[in-house]
DNA sequence: TATGAATGAGTGTTCATTCAT
DNA sequence: AATGAATGAACACTCATTCAT
């Protein structure tokens, strides 16, 4: 038995350990927030003692840390901007079907961000260099590519994709807000993400 | 010296306590969340010692609702949806621009309340009947006015005061992710206001 | 008007008011105990704001004391030991009713104090020179008396006096202990104070 | 080592701590009464920290139930009526004196038990059932006996049962009352048996 | 490496006491 | 003299973190 295989053996627990607990943290961290949240209870849901958090993770909020630094959000949120498909040319309502998806399925999650940022402005910074900035990015690609083929006025992509992006973010926020009986419920992602398409494309505006 | 005076001195001595208070709590829960957020450093803030805090609260959660459910959104987060000038003929870009201005005034507080509406679905259903729907209605009937004058294509005006809501939301989440040193915060609110309308009146398509 | 009078009535006013709100901390001490009970309560019982109290005693502890000390028991408890009438010759069972039937009524007092001393000696000490003492000292003279015209064999009325009385206290813990649903509530006062006495004169045994 | 061995340890280390924290309650609860008893002191006490003893009981007040409802009372008080000697043919000062004995040991617990059963009378109903109703049972069928073979005279042995436990806490109260220096204190436990049990077989009164 | 009992600092809340009116 | 708002010390209870097994 060679002697590396085991020590990548072993790593590949330790990875997968790690990811046990982030996963049992994200669920918990979402639903109560990062302080309401216990350690028993995130040890609970991962299925292991709360010393054994200890052993992979200095602290809770390292737990935190490493949450929002990339895990999770790999697997989840970091979609929300950075899907491969954008680099198709597709259709709008296509794009926004898929990010409007994303962001609902995954809207505790962002709402958890947002408070955290306001108190850790580091985990702002980090995720917008991470993870929303090279979103954008694409977005903003995606956007100029339309403008250059001419099949979109020559806006200000940089301001565009914010708003975009923008606009699901709040979408998901007014849901949030309104609850499960509220308004937006009703509709399916589908037709939402048509209709926004719509009214992003042609606009509100009476065509002269 | 009219009896009645005196009860109403002391009424309004509790009137002005009671918001003393709350602008501590608001002050310190949208910095540090409701449960992060101590006692003590709400009482230091309100200048009152933290026994004082519960002659007017029955309890930290009670200080909570009370915030949310009245006095400060009175003043601020409320207007972000109810505006009175709201029913005034006014440019589109002018009611963004008031919108956006608010918003981002407030954002501590929206991201306070997204947050603890996760927690405490209670509040969302407190918040959107007392503050977001009767605002949406006001922004659809502005909305359902400028279709009824031909100045506004015949879309769906639910789900239109909702995307505009919607955006001043997401776009504020999105400076809040980027900080102070992103990329919104180059623009003027009057430009960003500017630019959003635009978009949302001419739409990002090529007119045909 | 003589100025005395008005000192006198002063004097009078502060009595009752002393009084007054004495017999409101007997309620409430003796239903909830001394540190369970407070001070708000006992003002609201009494009629007071809670700073009068502190206009007539030192402290809450200052009131517990006054009322041990004195004002309260006059009128109640003393008479379990310090009745007038046992100075009359009379028949054991009627003088174990008036103990019996005062006990009982005043049970929670009783408890009160015995809770209380064996906190602080020093009531207890206070209660057995004040009340305890002199009333056993009359016991035993009417005991003393019984034995000495021939009606009570020659026990140690020292003992004796000391029994009687721990029997009516005991018979009353009894039944505080089985509450109201208890085999002795069954009884009436005045058979269970002739069934003590048979047995306290005649014995349990039988007669050789 | 087997495995169930194991358990069992830890099962019987749980037990060991409870116990030492129930002998610590035991201890300051009886000294200073249920709420003025704080958890630092009966930490300090049990030799624990305070958080310790939450591992084992779900608050102050549980800890209290556990210590009237059972294990401290097995070991004491609870003998106080239900001793297995009592179904011996046993003289009745030496019933007594064991009697007396224990609960003069046990007088604090005894007048904690009074004290806390007036604001809650579940617990009076509790400790009746488990141990005073079937104490005085037992001491009934002794009475009984005695009565059957004719060593005793045909009186209500409910009543008899319950005057002679009765005589025996009320002697404690008086005790605690007079304390130390008072007159009981000069008697021999013994000797205090044997005088009660003179007076309640052969009665105060003068044989005809 | 995994465990979970032990820890003790930290926090919301109560309430006796004070004092300006 | 009477009030009751303000105070802050005190306390029950929680929970992140440690460490012996």
């Amino acid at each position: 038995m060679p002697v590396q295989s085991n020590h990548k053996k072993k790593e590949a627990i330790t990875k997968r350990r790690k990811r046990q607990i982030i996963a049992a943290a994200r669920e918990v961290f979402s639903q109560k927030g990062f302080s309401e949240a216990t350690t028993a209870e995130i040890a609970q849901q991962a299925g292991v003692s709360e010393g054994t958090i200890y052993n992979y993770f200095e602290s809770k909020r390292d737990l935190l840390v490493s949450l929002i630094g990339g895990y999770a959000l790999d697997e989840s949120l970091l979609n929300l901007f950075k899907s491969p498909s954008i680099n198709n040319i597709e259709s709008l309502p296509a794009v926004l079907e898929d990010r409007i998806e994303i962001g609902f399925e995954n809207s505790d999650l962002l709402t958890l961000l947002l408070a955290e940022i306001q108190r850790t402005p580091e985990f702002g910074e980090q995720y917008a260099r991470q993870v929303l900035v090279p979103g954008l990015a694409l977005l903003k690609a995606y956007l100029d590519m339309r403008v250059g083929n001419g099949t979109l006025r020559p806006v200000d992509t940089e301001v565009g994709s914010r708003i975009i992006v923008g606009m699901v973010v709040g979408l998901i926020a007014v849901h949030q807000i309104e609850g499960d009986g509220g308004f937006l419920s009703k509709y399916s992602i589908k037709d939402l993400a048509e209709e926004v398409a719509n009214i992003l494309t042609v606009g509100l505006g009476t065509k002269k």
